[in-house]
DNA sequence: GATGAATGAGATTTCATTCAT
DNA sequence: AATGAATGAAATCTCATTCAT
């Protein structure tokens, strides 16, 4: 017995970043081992296979994006507030994870196996569907607009905004990612409004 | 037997259907021919390599949704009316030509090797660009705007909307295609005004 | 184009020799390859996988050898006089054939898979079964034996001669196989009659 | 702990039970260790080697037949009474230890390797060869008959009958045993009477 | 132009065996 | 004695590409 866990750690941030660096499908399993610098059956010993790696790995660069939202859905502040929160969270996270929203970008939105059985889109887009709501309970938002495709609409407008930066296509220093919160949350937050 | 542009035409939109279907990165040569009807060897023989094939397809796809977007650009009407024509132009693509639009969402939107080397979403954005920054020199469009900004968060609402549709998340019976271009432009559209 | 069956039945019959040389478990398909002289991937072409080729090649060897005990089922004389064809037949393959009886000597007794799903013995202890059967309706073999045991206790004795000389421990010239003819005729299928 | 013997027992039992389920080369290392209850490598500090198992269930399920067998040659009587004995002993011990004769069945019977190595089938054979022998000088069986080829019928013939009940396509209840032991005695054993 | 047989490099996966604890 | 993490050689299978007809 030897260092389980950490071990398992190791491969799987060995991962996001091969996968980051290279795309899902351009990865071998002897690219997450040579970055990890373990064997390449010790790969297989954690996750069984190579679709369990790249699930897992999603789940994981996933899980804490989610949370982050998460935190925003349950701040103090109107839904428009909570929205730009949201903004400001998910434009940031390019600052300071640069490898997950690179995978973000580039792998998840593209995978019909994860869009259909991890679906963690699905539940970024369900919690802005909620603040989106919660707004037009409040009177904050206009009651005509459907919850469901205003979820789309920012989170397609923050998600390529992010591809920009991660293509090298959209200056990306501190001022302009400023600027992208501002610009966002007054054009799409503000076109909410009532 | 002479039939070669038919021959080669047949090819492509085979191609264009197996790769909606099931994604490039899925698809095999012999899908492809199979689909087609055709023997394996003249896929080879009218385009070069796998890779090849899937240029031509991008490129022919793009080249469709390409055009139709730059009918907005030529159209009479100011900057707004233009890109309330785009919305229309990109959303009613969806119930015109879904293999199509299922394509450009699931592969084209944001592969690394296609914006860097076909780029056409980046022709995309441009013209969008060019009408955001038309809007403003005639005053209809905000100009404290970064105009490369408005043209991605746009792009990108857009292209959310149609994920949707694509992965049968949101309704998409006419009525609901003709409420998406209205809240698209009200809130995105109408954000960017003055 | 080229010589399609003929390419398989190269392969076939190489597929034969490698496994009655080594068993089918400690066989690789790059053995069969190099034995038939073509490239690794043809073998796949042919065959679709491992089991493909086991199994084609166990339906092959027994359908040699069926078809030889069918003749002696549909020949003329008393069930006894069929039997001591079924003998000759079984018992002279080994000098006409021995790569086929070494492989069936070898593996398919064994295999549970073959067992089930191919079941060859079991066509080969059906046809001894029906000819004691024919023997108790014209009287010539008593009636008090179960035809599937006899048909058993037949097809396991000549199965251990082959495997005696399959595995050198018998002596298996001419004159022995002769001898065993007559031995296994007076001893079981005498034992039989009335 | 320190209760070595009863380890190493609990392993072989384990790979009896899980040989005989899906054969030799179906069987990894950690099944044998899972039936077992015990860890991974506690198989390798017993038995060096997966080969070293095999050998070692061989051995001792042989060893648990050969001395049943034993016992019938130095049992008081003639040598068609030893031969019956034989009979009994063998397809009895379908009813009394399944998973052994199942191994043995599948298994051993044929594998070239443990006829070379082992070779406890040989073991079987020549104490049938002694049997036959001694009838020939005790007057009871015919001397033109080749002790060898005699002790392989007899051997076959109890093999296939086994295979038959192993593979459920003969059946076994306690009558059935019973007719078997008498139609094998009156067939193979009658036919080797002057 | 058209066909599909032939090739072989390269990827995934398995699993016996070793070894540190 | 006991554990199970770690290793890596070896096998199967896939499929883009070539080429003879």
């Amino acid at each position: 017995m030897t260092n389980g866990p950490d071990r398992r750690e190791q491969i799987l941030a060995a991962a996001v970043r091969v996968f980051a660096e290279r795309g899902f499908e351009a990865t071998r399993i002897s690219d997450i081992a040579a970055e990890a610098g373990v064997a390449y059956g010790l790969v297989y010993h954690y996750f069984g296979s190579r679709d369990a790696i790249r699930d897992a790995v999603f789940r994981e660069t996933w899980g804490r994006m989610l949370e982050a939202v998460g935190t925003a859905e349950q701040s103090a502040g109107s839904a428009p507030e909570r929205l730009e929160l949201v903004v400001k969270i998910v434009l940031r996270a390019w600052r300071d994870d640069p490898d997950v929203v690179r995978l973000i970008v580039r792998e998840v939105a593209r995978s019909p196996r994860l869009a259909d059985e991890l679906d963690q889109v699905g539940a970024a887009l369900a919690t802005l569907e909620r603040i989106v709501a919660g707004g037009q309970r409040e009177g904050t938002i206009r009651t005509s607009l459907d919850p469901a495709l205003c979820a789309r609409m920012l989170y397609g407008a923050l998600e390529e905004i992010l591809t920009g930066w991660v293509l090298g296509r959209l200056p990306d220093d501190a001022e302009a990612v400023r600027r992208a919160e501002r610009e966002v949350t007054r054009t799409v937050v503000g076109g909410l409004l009532v």
